[in-house]
RNA sequence: GGGUAGGUGGCGGAAUUGGUAUACGCGCAUGGCUUAGAACCAUGUCCCGCGAGGGUUGCGAGUUCAAGUCUCGCCCUACCCACCA
């Protein structure tokens, strides 16, 4: 055994390349014994350069999947890339380069990357989602939805993105804008592919209590989902001379239904009503245009027209209310029959609940803001609960509402209401025979009072699945002027996306597929006739909606996973990710696993047991990392210098990856690793013969600590227990035994060293498949303990006496101490608190 | 405006869940080895005070023998969502 250097680049490309020859990271399906587990991590987005956030999504799961190991679990970990969609077609636009040839090149370039992490990924069973054999599956699963009518095609509102000129799902538009490359999103009309994913809204909300997900991440699926229970009321119409149609408004407070003071129409509604559209607004009696009754029509019209204008931006940036009545038209309060103006305005949506509202202007802070600015009625019908509010609300002087002064006191009551609004509960006023009553008891009785309906709105809408862009997984329909859309037969899958050399957005609506004439023209799978393919592609979320099923079984070519494989690895026991997917990936596989699910297809309704979401790390100046900012980190730099297990150790070690964290990468900490790692190695040349006691007991107690706190990957609080092993045995010296426990504790951090050292100790076989130490509960048992003394809850000294000593020894060896003597002579002992082992609090 | 998570040294962060606040690491300081460096070694490092001692976990109150941890009020920061009735 020769003294060395610590020389991680030799090291760690040797081991590399053993693992890979002794194929010691390949998963069975099943292993007697051992209990399997899914440990995933988000496949890689193959963007061309592997950065610092992939090496903390991959190497530090990676470090969990290792301990995983050793403690005897079968582990299936894997990897493999999320390669369609438009941020890698954007990039290879950008750089004049095939999307295809663009995407496997950065996937090979990254593959070679990600071996230097030194990862125990089970590269057998990569997958790739743009291969045929995979996306064969993805439309697969598609027509499966298709037949079931859990898919469809139907002209609604989307978001249209001119930059990458494609229409996007609600969950890709953030501010208003394009969240792939940040341009302005407009709405249009248009005929899109969707999934029912809104008929699932309920299930995904009740069954996330069944997950061990972390509850923040719940909250924000739920949020998103936006449940809101409430009531469909209709309110008539009336003009002069004709009548006209019903106007269902959504409230989720019909208890302030008397406070009504005006109607307001989102400009969609509006149009559908002043054109007489038969949909939403039944046509009148005589049949005539129901517009007839308005005065101001063109005013109207032109209002719609320029409210419809306005981007999303716009809308947010200037909170200004506008509006225009619609003069001529009254609707009828069916709660009190009173006459109330009806008024045209952007700030109620078109696409939520009824695209119409009643307006409750005192209790209602957007109500009230145009309420005010356009000098409508406002009139207050509860008066609030709450005392704290109250108060506020009563001038001072005026003593509490009684029964002599109520009468005045309601009045300045009602006035204060009108003039700021409260969003209250409370009593009924101004509600006729409901008058004195809970404002939120009430609402079932006035809701079928007025002849309401109750109702549940969300504010998910159905997710949009179709792309006009080449970058993506083809639709596998075949539009049939007789047969409309037609799935293509089984036997024809996949439908292979053509190469082309046109690959660019078009920006008219269509892929630029639509022009590959050859591919487009086939005969009608069910008539024969001459027929078109659908030209859009699938949005990439599809893609990875199932990809953890087909790494099961990823060279199955009868299926898409065989019901066996699922069986013994599904649902994924840990999935770890990124935050940003909480809304987006993690809500859309959930539904389509759940669709799967009722389908029969596969055996679970949820696919993740666990979630956790990980944080970011952040450039050296504490921001987030970009190439403007010049603060970009390359993994690259630092694993060539330091070495790839002081790069994973130092990621484990930045910070808690069990909360979304950002940290600081920190060029000057990462040393003190480095540092740590290289003591690690000296010690291999100083191991004593005899083991010594205290360093015996701190290794157990290690081997405890880690165990417990791996568990919760708290992990960089292990790394800090491993250095602080390390600085005893420095100090007091470690036996042979008691290294190779320090080796296997260390080895899912630092791979490499670990095995290096291991056999340069004399072991044989991989150190990675050594069993995980157990820690024995008689050498933590301390014999001696420390007590800390308090007089009046200060710390006034501290004792060392036996473990489990009782608490009148302790009281008498914390008196005859002279520096607790002297405190205690000022006064009488009246109690004395005693924590085991611990603590002896003295109360004078 | 809504939701969520947080505020602990010069910095990243610990704290057995109510029991010695500042573990571990960085940085810094002093000394050493070295021609020189530091990715080396040793010692020290929350603040005030010469000292006994006192103070300290965003601010203010409260509960308790004992509070970073529990309760109430306020302030601030980050992330997500946002005219969703």
């Amino acid at each position: 055994m020769a003294k060395s250097e610590y020389d991680p680049k030799t090291i760690e490309s040797k081991w590399q390349d053993r693992w890979d020859k002794q194929n010691l990271h390949k998963t069975s399906d099943g292993k007697k014994g051992k209990d399997n587990e899914f440990i995933l991590v988000e496949f890689a987005y193959p963007s061309g350069d592997l950065h610092v956030g992939h090496w903390y999504a991959f190497s530090v799961m990676d470090i969990y999947a290792r301990f995983k190991r050793m403690q005897g679990k079968n582990v299936l970990f894997p990897m493999g890339f999320d390669a369609f969609g438009l941020p890698a077609e954007n990039a290879a636009i950008k750089n004049k380069q095939n999307p295809r040839k663009w995407t496997y090149e950065n996937i090979n370039y990254m593959r070679k990357q990600l071996r230097s992490m030194g990862a125990m990924f089970d590269w057998s069973r990569e997958v790739v989602t743009s291969d045929p054999e995979y996306y064969k599956w993805t439309q697969w699963l598609f027509l499966k939805l298709f037949e079931n009518n859990l898919a469809y095609q139907a002209e609604t509102t989307v978001n249209w993105c001119p930059s990458c000129k494609t229409v996007l799902a609600n969950e890709q538009v953030t501010g208003g804008h394009c969240e792939r490359c940040g341009h302005e999103v407009e709405q249009r009309k248009m005929k899109q592919w969707q999934l029912r994913i809104t008929d699932y809204a309920d299930r995904l909300i009740s069954d996330l209590e069944k997950l061990d997900w972390p509850e923040p991440i719940k909250d924000s699926q739920k949020n998103w989902i936006g449940k809101s229970e409430g009531a469909e009321i209709s309110f008539k119409l009336k003009a002069s001379s004709f009548k006209l149609p019903v106007v269902k408004v959504f409230t989720t407070r019909p208890d302030t239904i008397f406070g009504t003071t005006y109607l307001v129409l989102s400009p969609e509604k509006a149009l559908e009503i002043i054109q007489g559209n038969k949909e939403l607004a039944r046509p009148n009696d005589l049949g005539r245009p129901v517009g007839r009754g308005i005065t101001n029509k063109e005013e109207i019209e032109s209002y719609i027209k320029k409210a419809k204008g306005k981007t999303e931006l716009e809308r947010q940036e200037n909170k200004e209310k506008t509006g225009v009545e619609i003069k001529g038209v009254k609707a009828v309060n069916p709660a009190n029959k009173e006459e109330i103006p009806v008024w045209v305005a952007d700030y109620v949506l078109g696409g939520y609940g009824t695209g119409a509202i009643m307006a409750v202007p005192a209790h209602d802070e957007r109500d009230f803001g145009f309420a005010k600015k356009f000098d409508l009625k406002i009139k207050p019908v509860i008066i609030p609960g709450n005392k704290q509010v109250l108060n506020t609300l009563i001038p001072e002087g005026l003593p509490e509402p009684d029964d002599n002064n109520y009468k005045s006191a309601l009045f300045i009551l009602l006035g204060r209401l009108a003039e700021s609004p409260t969003a209250l509960e409370g009593r009924l006023v101004n509600s006729g025979k409901f008058n004195g009553r809970d404002s939120r008891e009430v609402i079932p009785e006035i809701t079928k009072f007025v002849g309401g309906e109750r109702k549940t709105t969300y504010k998910m809408r159905d997710w949009v699945i179709s792309r006009q862009r080449y970058w993506g997984c083809p639709i596998p329909i075949i539009h049939c002027n007789k047969c409309r859309a037609v799935p293509v037969s089984e036997k024809d899958l996949p439908v292979i996306l053509p190469d082309i050399e046109d690959y660019l957005p078009t920006g008219d609506g269509k892929s630029p597929l639509a022009k590959v004439t050859n591919w487009v023209n086939v005969k009608c799978p069910k008539c024969g006739s001459e027929a078109k393919r659908e030209t859009d592609t699938f949005d990439t979320f599809i893609d990875s909606s199932w990809y953890f099923l087909r790494y099961t079984d990823p060279n199955n070519e009868k299926e898409f996973a065989s019901k066996e494989k699922m069986k013994a690895w599904i649902p994924v026991d840990f999935y770890s990710g990124g935050a940003e997917h909480t809304t987006m990936h993690l809500l859309y596989s959930r539904f389509f696993h759940k669709a799967l699910h009722d389908l029969g297809l596969v055996n679970e309704p949820e696919p993740y047991v666990c979630r956790m979401n990980r944080g970011l790390i952040l450039g050296p100046d504490g921001n987030k990392m970009s190439k403007s900012k010049g603060n970009v980190v390359n993994p690259d730099d630092y694993v060539e210098r330091l070495g790839a297990d002081t790069v994973r150790t130092y990621l484990a070690f930045i910070g808690p990856y069990n909360e979304v964290g950002s940290y600081p990468w920190s060029p000057d900490s990462i040393i003190g690793v480095r540092r740590f790692l290289e003591r690690v190695w000296k010690l291999k040349d100083h191991l004593e013969p005899k083991a010594n006691d205290e360093v015996e007991t701190k290794l157990h107690e290690t081997i405890k600590s880690i165990t417990e706190i791996l568990r919760s990957l708290k992990i960089n609080t292990a790394v800090s227990f491993l250095m602080e092993f390390v600085n005893k045995a420095e100090k007091s010296g470690v036996n042979k035994n008691q290294y190779e426990t320090l080796l296997k504790l260390l080895a899912p951090f630092s791979p490499h060293i670990t095995e290096e050292i291991w056999h340069d100790i004399g072991n044989e076989g991989s150190i990675h498949e050594e069993k995980w130490p157990e820690f024995d509960p008689k050498k933590i048992e301390k014999s001696e303990v420390t007590i800390v003394v308090q007089v009046n809850g200060k710390n006034r000294g501290v004792i060392s006496a036996k473990a489990g000593i009782d608490e009148e020894s302790v009281k008498s060896l914390a008196i005859a101490l002279p520096e607790i003597k002297k405190w205690i002579e000022s006064g009488e002992v009246k109690r004395v608190f005693y924590v085991k082992n611990r603590l002896i609090n003295i109360v004078l």
